[in-house]
DNA sequence: TGTACCGACCAAACCGGTTTGGATCAACAT
DNA sequence: ATGTTGATCCAAACCGGTTTGGTCGGTACA
């Protein structure tokens, strides 16, 4: 059933019937009301190809996985896209996925698809602190909204989740918790988010007249393995540091892992917090204190960010940055009383 | 850079050009080579919509993720995405994707998307035993092939991994390591992988002539907490079975959870073999043994087998049947020495 | 010399919508 | 009677490609 079949079948042209359909008021309103519904009656859906093809837009919003061997089936991506997808969808708007790794492949799946102008728009997963991607749309002046932020000097539309502010928090935390020798596994420095955390920390940290150990913050990939090996060399030290913070949950699981395997029981010898809150944070052994970022709700807010973009909003008025939620859980404890005792001989006396 | 612009530039026909890009006959071999030279050269590419719009192919696939409250966020579907969308890719399809809830939203996903002509075929991922996502594709004669089978009787493209082979091997496994009071914790019936892996276990107790307590065959929804309440009942049996299977690697850690709390030890009081190797399966308490699937490789897979089925490949040759692989981990271990000497008094003689 | 055929190229139609720039006609004003 | 205006409706152009059905000049064959 093409617009055509329609306006024979209703004795009207073809320019009245998509005008009737569209409401333009120089239909009369007994026509608008005849021609609406013959199109419901027969079951007539206009041809989004050809809309696209006449108004130059593809009603389609553009994601490229981030799919590298190490984030390989990440539940955080699969969350924000069905967020994402749903607010995109009550638009009207698709939305197209490209899997590709980080690096020269990704940016060859993103220049496809806005040279191709299949998509109107792209959505930016896991920004990283120097992008290429976010160099290439601004350069391309592409419309696109980006959940994390960059180096970049350009405003651009972003959402992210205040990674200095989460882990300042969780920081003091594990301070109030009594804990004075911290120590940070981070992320790699070119993970803008990674930067941000190590900030949190070592602001709650100097706040709290808290000297960091040089030994006590070491940077590791984002991998079970790495917060394995990482979490080994900050346990050997002496003194030990009494808690652990992790850049994410899946390096805090590795770190887990060496503290089962010192002999040591984590949230009593050795307190660990992560972030990102992943659903196997809470079948560890013991179950993963950790930052939680409302994932489902920054893809739907992702999502209609880039139907305000869309719509003309300027980049400057899009630009957010959500609170993250510690969800407490039994890898962080009270230090250890003799730990406590050393740290404040006063109360002793 | 357009059509009518590149062929004014080289002084030939919109027709003379597109006909030369496209390789036909009737383009002088000098005309072509330089056409196609100008193209490259001045970064021509033909508009995808206006291609879509003429040959009626959207050049597009699509692929609805079933996103429910319980399978929020899952890593088997974004793995699976991925692997078919870098087969789609390479010949020039993109992915669609569309996230619904299980049931009539998904179905009105499902309809949009092929009723709209926005794809020109459909991968439904995580088939049910009577999955109307079949017969609406069926019944409208939309070309699309499936990851996992139904009870639908006409013949149609799937790809699925044999449950009652994995469960089979399982139990197996778990006869072999002497364990003869074997219990599952099988999915909802309407599943339809559910009911091939109760197969599975029910035929390999009957080959090793063990009989199944009705008792020890519950059913459970897909989540830790229903995994969880239905080993408790399982533990609480007297005798209490050695070991359990479920029936999928989710339920496998709320069944550990259940196991811990009684004050048993999994492996060594009552073994646990899952399904799926999920990533949270290598780092539960003990580690979680479990039936593993290839999933990029199945992504990728059924990606081909879409093009393949595009292509014109009847739905009858479509159809193929993978192996999962055993993944021996801490979880599953020798029965209790002394409920072998029970069911084995002769070696004790 | 006539005509059949072939290689190389092209104008126009087409895909299915939307937009542009009228056309038609009744009511109203001058 | 003559414009003017406003309410309706429509033919044709357009979006950017592909396909159809040619044209044109030259060579081969009878």
């Amino acid at each position: 059933m093409d617009l055509k079949t329609l306006s024979n079948h209703l004795g009207l042209s073809k320019t009245t019937v998509s005008r009737a359909l569209n409401g333009y008021p120089d239909v009369s309103l007994a026509t608008r009301t005849r021609v609406r519904e013959a199109a419901e009656r027969l079951g007539y859906r206009p041809n989004p190809v050809a809309q696209a093809l006449q108004s130059g837009r593809a009603q389609a919003i553009g994601l490229v996985l981030p799919t590298g061997p190490g984030e390989f089936g990440d539940p955080f991506l699969l969350a924000l896209l069905t967020g994402a997808g749903k607010e995109l969808q009550a638009d009207g708007l698709d939305l197209m996925v490209s899997a590709a790794a980080p690096g020269d492949e990704e940016l060859a799946a993103l220049d496809r698809m806005i040279s191709k102008r299949r998509v109107d728009g792209v959505i930016v997963v896991r920004t990283r602190a120097d992008d290429p991607r976010i160099h290439l749309l601004l350069d391309r002046d592409f419309p696109f909204v980006a959940q994390g932020r960059t180096r970049e000097p350009r405003p651009y539309p972003f959402l992210d989740v205040d990674g200095v502010e989460a882990f300042e928090r969780a920081t003091t935390t594990l301070i109030e918790l009594g804990h004075r020798r911290i120590a940070l596994i981070g992320g790699e420095p070119h993970l803008a988010y990674a930067t941000h955390r190590r900030q949190g920390y070592e602001a709650a940290m100097a706040a709290a007249g808290l000297r960091i150990d040089p030994d006590w913050r070491v940077e590791a990939r984002q991998t079970r393995e790495a917060g394995f090996e990482a979490a080994k060399t900050l346990i050997a030290l002496r003194p030990r540091p009494t808690a652990i913070l992790c850049n994410t949950d899946t390096q805090a699981v590795g770190c887990l892992a060496a503290i089962a395997e010192a002999g040591l029981t984590a949230g009593v010898d050795v307190s660990v917090i992560g972030h990102d809150d992943l659903p196997l944070a809470s079948v560890t052994s013991p179950p993963l204190a950790t930052m939680a970022q409302p994932l489902p709700e920054l893809g739907a807010r992702l999502g209609r960010m880039m139907l305000q973009r869309l719509a003309g909003k300027p980049a400057s008025e899009l630009q957010e940055l959500w609170t993250a939620a510690y969800v407490p859980r039994a890898s962080a404890g009270p230090a250890p009383p003799d730990d406590r005792t050393r740290r404040q001989p006063s109360q002793i006396r």
